[in-house]
DNA sequence: GTGAAAGATCGACGGCTGTCGATGGGATGC
DNA sequence: GCATCCCATCGACAGCCGTCGATCTTTCAC
């Protein structure tokens, strides 16, 4: 049974979302941790600009593996909660 | 414990590799098939010209995902069969 | 040797992407 | 109101990548 071109676009579009440097240890930084991390952490951690870090974090958000809530000014990210099965093994073998 | 720089570049390689439809899906067939696969088998299912797909093969062994074996004028290429655990379980979560 | 077939390589082109500085937008504090 | 801080968005630029046609290499058949 081949896979269907749905599924196929969507793995890619996750692959692509988890094949830079830098997002790979963002998704890292929020696996490993138990509470919400705040976009300063990051431009802190990274020697990138913060307008790259916010980028980055877009395209996470913007395939569904983080959540943002915003507090006051500053904004937290977390891995989303509801990730499939799929999508949790392929983490758990990445980080 | 982060991750070590250079397995993410290594996982990074790998992701790249594997972010594209074309690509995902030979590997999904390699993965299926019990016997390796003809290059003419490839480009005779793709709606893509030769070069292409040569092109996206030799990515795939360049990463190490695949290896070849020529018989005649003939290529075939399987899965590498000493892909390490991560590996193999990152295939599992996405063919 | 000649020709044909499979596959790899080359050169070129357009599109995507990572990066930055500059700017915008909302919340806080004075 | 005004300045300041965090973050998102925009515009621009350079580099990478998917794709193709053309060509080269190797092998086989005659």
């Amino acid at each position: 049974m081949p896979m269907a071109i749905a599924r196929v676009e969507e793995s890619v579009e996750l692959l692509k979302a988890l094949a830079d440097p830098t997002r790979l240890q963002m998704v890292g930084v929020l696996k490993r941790s138990s509470e919400p991390v705040c976009i300063c952490d990051f431009t802190a951690s990274f020697e990138l600009s913060q307008p790259t870090i916010s980028h980055h974090m877009a395209r996470l958000k913007n395939v569904g593996l983080v959540e943002v809530s915003r507090s006051g000014i500053w904004a937290y990210y977390r891995l989303k909660s509801n990730l499939d099965q799929r999508t949790r093994a392929l983490l758990e073998a990445l980080v």
